[in-house]
DNA sequence: GGCTCCGTGATTGTCAGACAATCTCGATAG
DNA sequence: CTATCGAGATTGTCTGACAATCACGGAGCC
């Protein structure tokens, strides 16, 4: 689910995709923390996969940047400090402001969104299912606005937002709050009136990732 | 040179990364052209590596989109329409605002331009040497701006300026324009202006794209 | 004749096992 | 207590192989 069917079919699934969905859920269910070193005979036995099937789906997380690859000394899950989720912040803004842009633009995607929207108002209550459905809400902004070279980074972003769940588990701790800011972020976009999406927006990324540098204690 | 010294330091070189670039170079020099296969015995022969290290590196063009992959039908030089162009321009756009808004912000980055600057000034004639040149002062723009999310997502920006190089030898049309343009731009850096700022990149990013489309008669 | 179905070769996805280079970490010497 | 060294662990890479899938051309049918 985190990453399918973003190109052809799901249909065909190989054993690296399958590999690096494993990983990804590990890291976003905290199973693999930022930081820990992965050893490769071990994962790939645990995931009964061989190393080389397993060496490209972490290179495959490395791009993304859910994980960090140094020479000779193997992979590790990504940890993000303080400035990189500032930049995130910063960067998110923009480019979710673009993508909103090129919907409104031309509004042929935005059922795109209404369909990510019910599915996330009907996700599960469990953390995993809502992180998932909360960034499946997001990739489908980015999607509808049309934009390819949006959609050929939204694996950056995703992975960076991921990270940031699992760096604080506190982040799962008000889903109502969450889904009101996301209620209100799709009625800006309703509205097509740039300065609501620009409240909203300030209310959705910004106050978020500042509640959570507070409560990081940053 | 193309993507080295990101990381850590460029002492360590594994075959994996010598392979990426030489594929790499191979595009930008357009003696692999878009959309053709890349058959993995011949071309692990070719550049003598393994089939396995081929992979790996063909994994990293594709995620960062100079190369594309389906299942069962193998690797290709990935090609890009018309619309991809516009929205490469689009981010582009938006996302060296961002780098310059925040090189304003905190100076210390910008000599990090200015030596891209030097070297493209002293690069070779050549179209390769030119469009590598080119390619450091924009990376240095991002990386000047000490964002790391720019960072991470800099290599997709610059496999599709590659691939818009690729695509149409005409680009290599203007040498001195091209110095012209970005020598406008580096002023409008320096000067701190943003209506300085705002014409020199449309100057450079969006005329640069509507010429380049006209000239591939789209 | 044109179209559909099927088989054969080619190519990919994946695996197992191996080896050298490098790193890690504890033991030893000063 | 610090610095040097060596054994074990781990990675980067290779070779060779096999099943699954795809591409392409020929046989059969309308």
């Amino acid at each position: 689910m985190t990453s399918a069917a973003q190109s052809s079919g799901p249909d065909v699934r190989t054993r690296r995709e399958e590999a690096a969905d494993a990983i990804r859920r590990a890291i976003i269910s905290g199973d693999l923390q930022p930081g820990q070193r992965l050893r490769e005979v071990a994962l790939a036995a645990d995931l009964g996969v061989s190393r080389p099937t397993l060496r490209e789906a972490l290179r495959t997380l490395v791009q993304e940047g859910l994980c960090e690859q140094e020479p000779h000394r193997g992979f590790a899950v990504a940890s993000l400090d303080v400035d990189a989720i500032r930049d995130l912040t910063d960067t998110r803004l923009v480019l979710d402001r673009m993508a909103i842009e090129g919907i409104w633009a031309d509004p042929d995607g935005m059922d795109l969104v209404d369909h990510a929207w019910s599915a996330y108002a009907d996700a599960d209550p469990d953390a995993v299912s809502q992180h998932l459905a909360h960034l499946a809400l997001h990739r489908a902004l980015w999607q509808a606005s049309g934009n390819s070279m949006l959609m050929r980074m939204w694996p950056v972003a995703e992975s960076m937002s991921t990270l940031v769940l699992a760096q604080d588990q506190a982040v799962r701790r008000d889903p109502d709050r969450a889904f009101a800011v996301h209620a209100a972020l799709i009625e800006a976009i309703r509205s097509r009136d740039p300065q609501a999406l620009d409240a909203a927006m300030a209310e959705h990324t910004r106050r978020s990732a500042e509640e959570f540098l507070t409560l990081r204690g940053d």
